[in-house]
DNA sequence: CGAGGAATATTAGTATAATTCATAATATTC
DNA sequence: GAATATTATGAATTATACTAATATTCCTCG
């Protein structure tokens, strides 16, 4: 039979992405070379590999067995790069993090200052999107930053940080329509992300029956940033992740409503494929951004 | 970096050989391609991957490393293509069976006809030694079937059954000389497999110490077959493993001389490469194995 | 010390297999 | 059902794995 690992790479790629012309492009290769190469590895497994349904490409019995192998096999091997990099002091290899626009662009970035300073020799390469599960599972990212619960069979999931949330408005808002509990929201214009209800539902929730006010004017902004912006410029009441408006919150441009308001929500966690979880240098980052978690974040 | 499977497993070969020559012919191919081949790997790991000491060749740090993955590599590759060999109803691959060589002659193929008759898709060689944990380690032999002790670091060890020693002699040696006790040995011809008297001692350990034959009279023989059929030419007194001697007990030419003792000793075991130990066939063997051992080895 | 032997390295040529280019076949979309 | 995107195929090209012959290194032993 003897297995060739070539045309293991550009099966599993080609697994990876269900695309072979796709695959090519991450293998630099044309997309008639993997057409080769795949052809020929299912000549020496006897087996077809992929049948090719409405949703495209779909993995054999057979495909599925080398799919298994292949995340071993390429895992170990870059597990081997990795340790013989180490030896001679050379670059440790890239890790592709993913992360929530919001989350990344603002936090992230600058808490992995540090670790990007004291590791000059692991690079890391940013994707900062909505969409971060499937291409963790392509094997396009290394590991994302979530928020979301992702059933973690073959991803390690690792807690960050509860989310918190706030309610901001400017000073001035407040202070002219003279807001002190949460009651006196009824009928102020308050900024969402939905029409529906449910984003200052998490806020209703976290109150006791009869301190829920009657939220009638809700303006709505599909974007985290323009609400703040908005509540900056004394549009409304904003209810928001509240590391986004650390600063605006610092410089004052921005107060909390209800400061004495606990609005947690869901956890932050880091997702990686749980064989690639063994990189060294993967374990060193989520150290790190463990570590940030209590030195940082909860002082904040 | 960019390993490549081929250099891969010719280093890899070359590190169990311990030598190119032999690695070669392993692989058949020639020493040279062999000698490229490590070369192109020490290559692009950008590292010496042998240091040529005095007892040969040995790895170095970045070896060591790349050894370690191509255990886990070659070894994730061959349970792959037992996988798809199972899907395709075909052979599953071949086991490289060591054991000594009495056992291996006599009871060892005589039991294992009922899994080859019932694994027809599993092919075992044989290969009857008495140095058997070098070969293992080889990766030589699979499997090995051993009542040594070896420290299982990396090997995974089955326990099979205990191996019964038994003192035979025919039945006309006993009724001429008139052995009932083990005193009466005192004096006797005792056929043994060194002179040093190590080889009885295990009979005598089982004594106590007021029922010790003085045994003076020693003939060495370095081989069981020879002291067993030695005995039955009426020669001597012999000390040998129980099963070894089932055949001549129940055809009644030699005679248990004392039938009440028991006289155990060490262990039988199998032995394999804990990663090995994972393929399906093996899994098979050994559980076929362990069955014998209560069906029909205790019983005997 | 130096010849003989055993093991590995090197060089150059050949054979093999991987990749591309061009294009055909096939499936998808509107 | 034409237009588009995707995959398969065949021939030519390129890269590289392999061999044969030979050089080098290292060890052994008279």
């Amino acid at each position: 039979m003897a297995l060739n690992l070539y045309q293991l790479k550009a099966f599993f790629t080609v697994a990876q992405t269900r695309n072979f012309t796709e695959a090519a492009k991450r293998l630099y290769l044309t997309q008639s070379a993997v057409s080769h190469s795949v052809g020929k590895l299912e000549k020496s497994a006897g087996d077809k590999l992929f049948n090719k349904s409405v949703n495209g490409l779909e993995l054999t019995e057979a495909g599925k067995i080398l799919y298994k192998a292949c995340e071993t096999v390429f895992c170990e091997i870059e597990r081997a790069e990795e340790q013989l990099a180490a030896v001679k002091n050379m670059n440790l290899g890239v890790i592709r993090l993913g992360a929530t626009v919001e989350f990344g662009t603002t936090l992230l970035v600058k808490y992995l200052k540090g670790f990007i300073n004291n590791n000059p020799r692991v690079h890391i390469d940013f994707q900062f999107r909505h969409e971060l599960l499937k291409p963790l599972l392509n094997e396009e990212l290394d590991m994302i930053i979530d928020c979301s619960e992702h059933d973690a069979g073959e991803l390690s999931k690792t807690p960050l940080f509860r989310e918190e949330y706030a309610v901001i408005a400017s000073p001035g808002f407040v202070r002219k329509h003279g807001i002190r509990t949460p009651l006196d929201l009824a009928g102020q214009n308050v900024l969402s992300m939905d029409k529906s209800g449910r984003w200052w539902g998490h806020f209703l929730n976290a109150l006791p029956e009869a301190e829920r006010p009657e939220l009638s004017a809700v303006t709505e902004m599909n974007h985290i940033r323009a609400i703040i912006n908005a509540a900056v410029e004394g549009l409304g009441v904003g209810f928001v992740p509240r590391y986004c408006v650390m600063k605006e919150l610092k410089g004052k441009i921005l107060v909390e409503v209800f400061p004495k308001l606990k609005l947690f929500e869901g956890n932050f966690y880091i997702y990686q494929k749980t064989k690639r979880a063994g990189l060294k240098r993967h374990r060193s980052l989520v150290a790190y951004l463990k570590n940030i978690k209590s030195t940082h974040l909860e002082r904040a």
